[in-house]
Order: structure tokens, then sequence, then C-alpha cells
RNA sequence: CGGGGUGUGGCGCAGCUUGGUAGCGCAUUGCGUUUGGGACGCAAGGGUCGCAGGUUCAAAUCCUGUCACCCCGACCA
């Protein structure tokens, strides 16, 4: 900050001598020396460091990456990694300010880490295995490993170990803006998934879970003013904590189809990622109900390894007792997976779900983790002859297989997870365990039981909300913030304790809040371009007004001089297009390129003393007499950043 | 990793089937005429046709190999 400077600067600001004294949002107030210096200097489209595109580059295919390709924001350096142009590199500081301006607000302070870190912290976490192959590993002249980081957990553990050693030092919330590389197998989307990524990570330092509940929300609160400022749309997911562990974990999206992220709301409020979702089971069936269902009974049903099949024969060879058809929802299929543990052990899991659902890989992988999944290979299978597949039923899985000759009396080798669905009561059409056979009214509770409960089947639109608050409709969205209670698992492993007010050492408690910075610039393009070009919201825009001089008249270019000049004078950011032998249309085309939000348009309507002063995000256009258009702006930019 | 596709001036593309001196549009440079919706004329610069090997008198074009990139999926805060 540079108070003499701003003071002076305060001083020229009319708008500023009121009551209030608050700059307008439009001002950058408290971005410090940056900003003050983008208000100051007009840009020059002759001198601009700038080629617009007239066609689209071939290979970006969403709206975002053409455009900021087009317009010149952006250039591709290497797959996923992006060179920022002068007008981009602006968009990107004001995106940062105002996530500065917020993190400063809610007491989080600035620090800035390296992006090249030693691999011994990560090796502590275990994360520099468990990051796998999207690691960007290198090695020194000495042979010493390396990495470019993928998040820095593990240095702000290790920098608040380095100095604070008490309770009383807490609590503490950090953060940084930073590049990030995670070599993505296959980025995509321009900057929306780019193997190098800009983003704001920032920890919170709790002495214990009510601390870590109060920086969470304080967090959460300034994540909400922030994409407000921004004029992002976004929806609060519940979501897994995955592979940072901990136990409370939001995401905010910005719903958009082109997203990658499938999350499910309800018509009350409910919203979640699909992961998260919790799948009610219905109210079990009374035992004494449960002991009058008719008895199971074997049925041949022949060639019907599929839940298709199985209907048709089912359906042909044995009615509904209701009456009905049978479907896929009265059948119970049984899909058998392979989890490799961390350490990689190998095993076999059953998971027993309704045959009108699939099992959702991603909910899967997340319910397991940290174990992986992998089909069942044939030697998975060969290993459990009891298997037969197309027809695996429960009788020889988890609790109901036979005693095991080689594993000391235990039942059932196969571990065996069924659907919330299946409840106690419940009778279903199922595998027999003997090819060519089905048992038609087997029992839930009755007939078998399981060794657990797996929330792995896909969740469909129309589904019930778990809060009973409607049903569910499946949306996309692009993650643009994501917000973690990590708790203990990084101060465990780095051991960073503290001395509470009794002497006693305590694990200190952590959040984890990250914000893609450079995704959220293009989540706003996305949000605000038309088939024309971007449309910058006030606050993000690389400049608040495009000075346009059509024509060749000579008044045309030294009145837009004047004007710009004066809307510089006035802290408002100007960029002048005085090219001349550049024709009008031209002009226009690339002023609704690069989307600044007002144009003033100087030029055949001087002769009559009028210029134009345009909207680019509606397309109004109004005309006025020269002199006054400055004010005109003025109270635009004013009313357009309320 | 599976499927599909593409590599030819800075950008977007044609040429390849049927081998014979590398072309178009945009952009760039110069001159002139234009100037409110991506102008026009004349002239100019700029390309080891991804790379390697092979076939041939001759390869952007045919053959073999290889690399890279893009899209869909898998995977991934």
């Amino acid at each position: 900050m540079r108070p003499t400077v701003r003071s002076v600067r305060k001083s020229t600001r009319p708008w500023t001598s009121g009551s209030s004294g608050i700059p307008p949002v439009w001002q950058g107030n408290s971005a410090g020396a940056r900003e003050d210096r983008l208000a100051r200097v007009l840009m020059r489209m002759s001198k601009l460091f700038l080629r617009t595109l007239r066609e689209d580059p071939a290979d970006a295919e969403v709206a975002s990456h053409r455009l900021l390709v087009r317009a010149g924001y952006i250039r591709r350096a290497a797959p996923g990694i992006y060179s920022w142009l002068p007008l981009g590199l602006k968009v990107l500081a004001k995106v940062e300010a105002v996530v500065r301006e917020e993190m400063d607000a809610i007491g989080a302070q600035e620090v800035h880490f390296p992006a090249l870190l030693p691999r011994e912290p990560y090796e502590a976490t275990g994360r520099w295995t468990e990051y796998g192959p999207s690691l960007f590993r290198l090695a020194d002249r000495k042979e010493a490993d390396y990495l470019l980081a993928p998040t820095h957990e593990e240095m702000f553990t290790l920098l608040v170990k380095d100095l604070y050693s008490s309770y009383k030092d807490l609590p503490l919330a950090l953060y940084q803006i930073q590049t990030k590389y995670r070599d993505e197998a296959r980025p995509r989307a321009g900057l929306i998934r780019g193997r190098e990524f800009i983003m704001k990570d920032a920890y919170s330092f709790d002495i214990d879970e009510a601390g870590l509940a109060a920086s969470y929300d304080a967090q959460r609160g300034a994540y909400e003013r922030i994409f407000t400022r921004l004029g992002l749309d976004y929806v609060i997911v519940s979501a897994m904590s995955g592979a940072m562990g901990g136990s409370r974990s939001e995401e905010f999206l910005f719903p958009c189809e082109i997203g990658e992220d499938t999350f499910v709301r309800s018509p009350g409020g409910y919203a979640a990622n699909v992961e998260a979702v919790h799948t009610p089971s219905p109210e079990p069936v009374e035992a004494s109900l449960i002991a009058g269902l008719p008895a199971a009974e074997v049925a041949d049903t022949p060639d019907t390894p599929t839940i298709e099949s199985l209907v048709e024969v089912a359906n042909a060879t044995r009615p509904k007792p209701d009456g009905g058809a049978w479907t896929g929802a009265d059948t119970l299929k049984n899909v058998v997976v392979t989890l490799v543990s961390p350490t990689g052990v190998r095993s076999l899991l059953v998971i027993g779900l309704p045959g009108d659902r699939q099992v959702d890989a991603k909910r899967l992988e997340a319910a397991v983790f940290p174990a992986e999944v992998e089909p069942a290979g044939e030697a998975d299978l060969a290993a459990h002859p009891e298997l037969v597949a197309g027809y695996i039923g429960p009788g020889v899985l988890g609790p109901n297989g036979a005693p095991r000759d080689d594993t000391d009396g235990a039942r059932g080798a196969v571990r065996y997870l069924l659907d919330p669905r299946v409840v106690d009561g419940t009778s279903w059409i199922t595998g027999a365990n003997e090819a060519g056979k089905h048992v038609f009214g087997l029992v839930a509770g009755r007939d078998f039981t399981a060794d657990g409960v797996i929330d792995v089947a896909e969740v469909r639109e129309g589904d019930p909300a778990p809060d009973g608050s409607g049903p569910l409709e499946l949306a996309r969205g692009i993650e643009i913030g994501h917000i973690f209670a990590l708790g203990q698992k990084f101060a465990k492993a780095l051991d960073l304790k503290v001395l509470d007010s009794g002497g006693k050492a305590v694990t200190v408690t952590m959040g984890s809040y990250g914000i893609g910075v450079s995704r959220v610039l293009a989540a706003i393009a996305e949000n605000t371009c038309d088939d024309k070009g971007l449309s910058w919201p006030v606050g993000v825009a690389p400049a608040h007004v495009h000075v346009l001089a059509t024509g060749k008249d000579e008044a045309v270019f030294t009145t837009a001089q004047g004007l710009a000049d004066e809307l510089v004078a006035a802290g408002i950011e100007v960029l002048y297009d005085d090219r001349v032998k550049v024709s009008a249309g031209v002009k226009f085309a690339d002023s609704e390129l690069l989307g600044l939000p007002f144009a003033l348009v100087v030029g055949r309507g001087l002769a009559d003393g009028v210029v134009e002063v345009r909207t680019r995000a509606t397309g109004e256009r109004e005309e006025l007499a020269p002199e006054v258009a400055v004010a005109r702006l003025r109270d635009l930019l004013a009313s357009a950043s309320a």
C-alpha cells in the first residue's frame, strides 16, 4: 500500500467525498499498488500487445477457451498450460484482488510458498506416492527428487510447526495465491482444466473441533461473498473428503453445461455431489411379517446371465403373484469387483443392488477409498469357484457362505455389501449360484444377511432426496471452490502440536480451502459471453470503458483522446482504440470480442454533437453530448457495480 | 489407459484417392483508394509439408516405424 498516493487520489474523486467515504467497488478499494497503476494508465490499442483472431483456434471447443484465445487474453504454451497476455493478466489481477480482499477480511494472512518443492514433506504424508501419476516430479542435478506442488498442505503445516507452539497463537488462517501443477491425464477446456493453474489455497489451524468449525464457517462465508462479487452463480454441494481425508467437505459449483462434476439438487434445496448422495433406506419390514412371506424357491432360468434376460424368462415362466410384470427392480444383482488396498493386497467384494441399477464407478471409488477398484479379472474369479458368473446369489457370500477349509472356519470368503434399498423383509429374485438357476422370493434378513451396507448405486433423476425435500435433479457444474475440514491428517503426519493451557501437547486441527482462480476466470467468461465475444462484469474487466475513435476525421481523434483522458482522470480505467486506418466495423467487432463493460464511440455523430455510449452486456446504445459522456459513464459504472 | 481424429507459412484450411517445381483465406510489410459493422487494388516477405527410414528417375502424396496434438470415455481437488 502507498498511503500517500492513495490520499492524493482520493481528493480527486468527487464521489468519495460524501458521507460514506467508501470508493465504488469497481475502484478496487484495497487491492493495492497494482490497482492504482491500472487506473492511471491509458491503454492504447495502437500500442497494446494484442492480436485478435478472426477465426476460432482449432483446438478450442468451449466458449471461454475459444474467446479468451481469440480475444488475445491467453495463448497456449503446451497442453493444458497457458501464457497470460496483458489483457488476461489484468482480469486475473482483478479476480485475485477480490479473493485477497475477502480473505483479508476474515483475518487470513497472505504468504507465498515455492511451487518447486523437495520430496521429503510429501513423503512424510504419503502423498509422494498417493498422488500417483498426477504429480509432476523432477530431479535436480544431484538426482534429488523434487515436485511441482499440486497443493501445499505440507508446506503450510511445516511452516506453522516451525514458528508456533502455543494454543495462544491459534486460531490462525494463512493463504496464498500460487501456481499449481497437476499432470492431468487429459487437460481440456482451456483454463478450466489445465496442468498448470492458479489457485488460492488457505489453511486454518485450530486447537480443537469447535475452533475448526468456526474457521470453516468463516471461510465458507468468505467464499459466498467472493463468488457473489464475481457475479458467479454457485451451488454449495456436500462432497466426499476423498483423498484429503477429514470430515466435513463442501464444493462450490458453478452450474454449467460444460461442467465436469455431476451433482444433484432437489426443489427443497438439497444439493450434493453424486459421490456424496446418501440413499435413504425404506422402512424395514417387521420381523413378524417377514415370517409370513412365501418361502424362497429355486427355479430353472436357463440362459439368463443378464438382468434383462432374467426378467424376460421370469415373466414367461413364473408370473408375479400380484398380477403385474417382473422388472429389473425385483431382482437382486450381485456385482463382483476387485479392491486393491494401498499396500497392494487384492480382495473381492460383491455388491448386491436392485437389478435395474448400475454401480456408479465414482461413488464406488469414493466409498472404498483409499482402496482402488478394478474390474474382477479371470484370475480373481478362478480363486472363487463358488461364484458362478451370471448366477451369483447371496447364498455363498459373506456371512451366508459355507465355512472355508483354508481360513480357520471363517465363513464366506467373499465380502458382501448391500445397497441401502435392500432392507430386511424385502423379497428378491436372485442368483442360485448354479448356472441356469435363480431363486424367487429370497427375503433379506430371513434368508440371507450381508457384511454391511454400501451406497454406490447410480443416482437417477427423480430419486428422492435424502432429506425428503423432493425428487432429485441431475445437473453439471464447474468446481470453482472446495472447502475441507481436514482434521488432523496432516498435523499428525508432520507432528504439528501446540501446548494447551494445561501445558499438554495437542495435535492441531486443520482445514483447507481452495479456489481455482484461473478456473474462476474461465467460468466468468463462460457465464457472460455471447456469440460476439466476451463480456466482463465491471469488477473484473481488464478496463471499464473502451473508447473507440471511428472514422478518419482529425476531430474524432482529438475528441476521443480528450474524453479518454477525462475518464482516466476520473479514476476510470480506459482502453482507447486509437488505431488509424482501421475501419469502424473492425473496431466494433474487436470491442465486442474484448468485452469491456462499456464502450464510448466517437465517430460520425460528432459532427452533430453526439457520441455514443454502449453497454456490452445488453447491447443498449444511447447518444449524448460529449460533455456529459464522462458523467454518464461514471453513473453507469456506479450502478453496474452496486 | 480404451475409442476416434489431425499434423502442410503466425492462425484457419485445401492438396494426398490417381506421385511430377506447395496453394487458398486471414494476419504481416509497402503504395494508393477507402472508413458506422470484420473494405478494395497492386506489390512483397514468410513453409525442412511432425520426425525417421523405405519404394521410385521423382514423395506433402505410396509403404513401415515413430512422435506430437485434439476430441469422447476412463481417471483426476
